[in-house]
DNA sequence: TGTCATGTAAACAAGC
DNA sequence: AGCTTGTTTACATGAC
């Protein structure tokens, strides 16, 4: 069952590497997805095969242009820098939506990458004969591209999106195509002050860029950017923080260009898929007799000149850092954009052929990163100030609905908190409050709480809980607790006098776990009603909550965090074209994920498809083998009305209100 | 500003 | 003695 035994298994997180190589590599080898035996196992070209095999080539499209992007961020001597290649789309997969750095998540494929990605795909298609049907996919892409521009608009109208930040957002995802994507680059690199480029830069910042600390992107992960624009709008990138960028990128951008050595286009052209160039040189930058650096185009003869035009033209400088995070930018839409397109895959193909039955492997977050805080812990294996590369990432299997539970991508080492211990705080109580039902959440994401070293953005008690509740007999022993910790969280492998000592504490604190005197020892339990009684002003159906959450749906007083979660779910319009209006998708979504855990006594088909059928809600709401129970409890399943109450209130569609919440689910393990 | 929930650290005790 | 388990206190932080 999905309570494995006590003994603690250190994962090797084997699908990191599934995930990593899907990416960059041929097909999508990791993540267990299933799509593509489907089509296969058909001896004829059916009409799904036909659709299969068409997003099949646009992803194959997209990886090969991603593939591009990505070399063409190899500063000019890291081209034989040897690092696995596969990483690049992982940690930009990871990247927190927030920033501009590779840690930037979430963002929204830009029409101009959205435009290179279908001419691209078009190219193939057409080679292929397969033109029709393609024209078809191109245009819902467009529509789609359409659409979430024009909610973008309507967002930042709104205020929800912020002006300030996303200007220069705004003219990559509205005004511009492949070229006038190379023109921002050359505006890039062609402001006459550093302070300018690295104001573009920052301006690429597409997510939401909030300056809350609730943010989900929190505001701190912006500060850990190599270099980053001071307030007053000087920036001073220093050397060492320059070092940093370029040491990371080297560290992961590998040279997987190899193959193709057309990682950049220049002005004019088309993106890089769309004229096959010949290998003009061995450089990735340096192609039909010009610099490929983003912007440059500078003709070189050769490439000794090409060279010497390099180390001269874009050398380790503030501009070419500031490019540097704006190709990152590209890159990370484009893997962004990917990840989606093949989950929609994955969902059109399930759908297709009518197979419910096949699990979904939901299994990645788009919006990872850190929930909280992530402190020290990523200066210790990863270059300061720089973000892990999650491991399990990229898979390009996403939820889809991930608005929501976007963790945020923490405030890492720069943020000002006073805890430098091992495990940082956390302090997204939000998160754990109303955006992240743990159960949901943690059955679309096990996976990748699993691998990924990224705290969960839960309490330490509400995973506790979840821990006891999981198991067979609702009961646990301190160190099954842990071992549950470490077997579903790689983040709890470590710093584990940290978080042991919390989750002991909390034991202790809270009236809610109820130690027991079993024949073997003394196991833990979860009294569901102190549990509730804890946190009366939830989203149990505390009016004032849920107006609020309601009222949010004006974004008018939606905290940063919704802010940014809405802004993501609704930027992600992409990847759910014509289904609903972004705000009310994304007001679901809020809603949706408002009552935490608690509706948890619900027994409902989570999300994915999966459910909890061995707990009634009963089960779910008592302890089993109490012995002492320090409160009254109530057998009449209170909690139940209790939540259904708070469930039916919310103005969620039926099939919306099954995602939540705090069921044990089966599908962690 | 105060309260509350939470996270972290630490001291301490009991039992093995 | 050292470790685990459990309790408790103190303090910091963020949300409300």
């Amino acid at each position: 069952m999905m309570v494995e035994s006590a003994s603690e298994t250190i994962r090797t997180t084997p699908s990191n590497q599934n995930g990593v190589s899907s990416l960059s590599s041929q097909s999508d080898g990791g993540g267990g997805r299933e799509g593509g035996s489907n089509g296969d196992a058909n001896g004829e070209i059916s009409p799904v095969d036909l659709l299969h095999l068409q997003q099949q080539q646009a992803l194959q499209a997209a990886r090969q242009f991603l593939l591009q992007q990505a070399s063409g961020l190899n500063s000019p001597g890291s081209n034989e820098v040897k690092q696995s290649p596969v990483q690049v789309p992982v940690s930009m997969a990871m990247m927190s939506p927030q920033m501009i750095t590779p840690q930037q998540m979430q963002q929204i494929l830009s029409p101009p990458q959205l435009q290179a990605l279908l001419q691209q795909q078009q190219a193939l298609m057409l080679q292929q004969g397969l033109g029709s049907k393609q024209l078809a996919f191109q245009q819902q892409l467009i529509q789609m591209q359409q659409l979430q521009q024009q909610h973008i608009l309507n967002l930042q109208r709104q205020g929800l999106v912020p002006l300030q930040p996303t200007a220069a957002m705004q003219s990559l995802q509205q005004a511009m195509c492949p070229s006038d994507l190379q023109q921002l680059w050359k505006e890039v690199s062609g402001v006459p002050s550093t302070e300018e480029a690295l104001k573009q830069a920052e301006g690429l910042d597409l997510s939401t860029n909030s300056s809350n600390s609730t943010s989900a992107f929190p505001k701190a992960a912006s500060a850990h950017i190599p270099l980053h624009s001071l307030p007053n709008g000087q920036s001073h990138t220093p050397k060492r923080d320059r070092a940093r960028l370029f040491e990371w990128i080297s560290s992961f951008t590998k040279a997987d260009s190899g193959d193709d050595h057309v990682p950049l286009y220049s002005k004019g052209s088309q993106p890089p898929s769309s004229h096959h160039e010949e290998h003009a040189g061995s450089h990735p930058l340096y192609g039909h007799g010009e610099c490929k650096w983003p912007g440059c185009e500078a003709l070189c003869e050769d490439m000794g000149q090409f060279i010497k035009h390099l180390n001269n033209e874009h050398a380790l400088d503030d501009r070419s850092t500031a490019q540097c995070r704006v190709q990152m930018q590209v890159v990370q839409q484009l893997e962004i954009q990917l990840a989606k397109e093949s989950e929609r895959l994955q969902a059109m193909m399930t759908h297709l052929h009518m197979r419910p039955s096949e699990p979904k492997p939901f299994n990645q977050p788009l919006n990872l990163a850190s929930s909280g805080s992530l402190l020290k812990r990523d200066s210790e294996a990863y270059p300061e100030g720089l973000p892990h590369p999650p491991t399990s990432a990229a898979t390009p299997i996403t939820p889809l609905r991930q608005g929501p539970s976007v963790i945020s991508s923490s405030s890492l080492h720069t943020h000002s908190h006073s805890h430098t211990h091992g495990v940082g705080p956390i302090r997204r109580r939000n998160s754990d409050k109303y955006c992240t039902p743990i159960a949901s959440e943690l059955a679309q994401n096990c996976e990748f709480y699993k691998n990924a070293d990224v705290r969960p953005p839960f309490t330490y008690a509400s995973l506790i809980r979840h821990a006891i509740l999981e198991s067979p007999d609702r009961q646990l022993t301190l160190n099954e607790i842990y071992n549950w910790f470490t077997r579903k969280f790689a983040y709890f492998r470590r710093n584990t006098a940290t978080w042991k000592n919390a989750v002991r504490h909390n034991l202790s604190l809270h009236k809610c776990f109820v130690r027991v005197e079993n024949v073997k020892g003394a196991v833990w339990t979860v009294d569901e009603v102190e549990y509730q009684k804890r946190r009366p002003p939830k989203m149990t159906g505390s009016p004032t909550l849920v107006k609020n959450m309601i009222s949010g749906l004006g974004f008018g007083s939606l905290n940063a965090s919704y802010q940014a979660a809405l802004a993501e779910s609704s930027l992600s319009l992409l990847n759910s074209p014509p289904l609903v209006t972004p705000p009310s998708a994304a007001s679901l979504n809020m809603l949706h994920v408002g009552h935490d855990d608690v509706s948890s006594t619900v027994e409902q088909v989570n999300s994915n498809g999966s459910c909890s059928p061995t707990l009634s809600p009963q089960q779910y709401s008592h302890p089993v083998h109490v012995k002492e129970e320090p409160t009254e409890v109530e057998e009449d399943g209170r909690p139940v009305s209790l939540l259904a109450g708070v469930t039916h209130s919310l103005p969620l569609p039926s099939d919306e209100r099954d995602l939540e919440e705090d069921l044990p689910t089966e599908e962690l393990e």
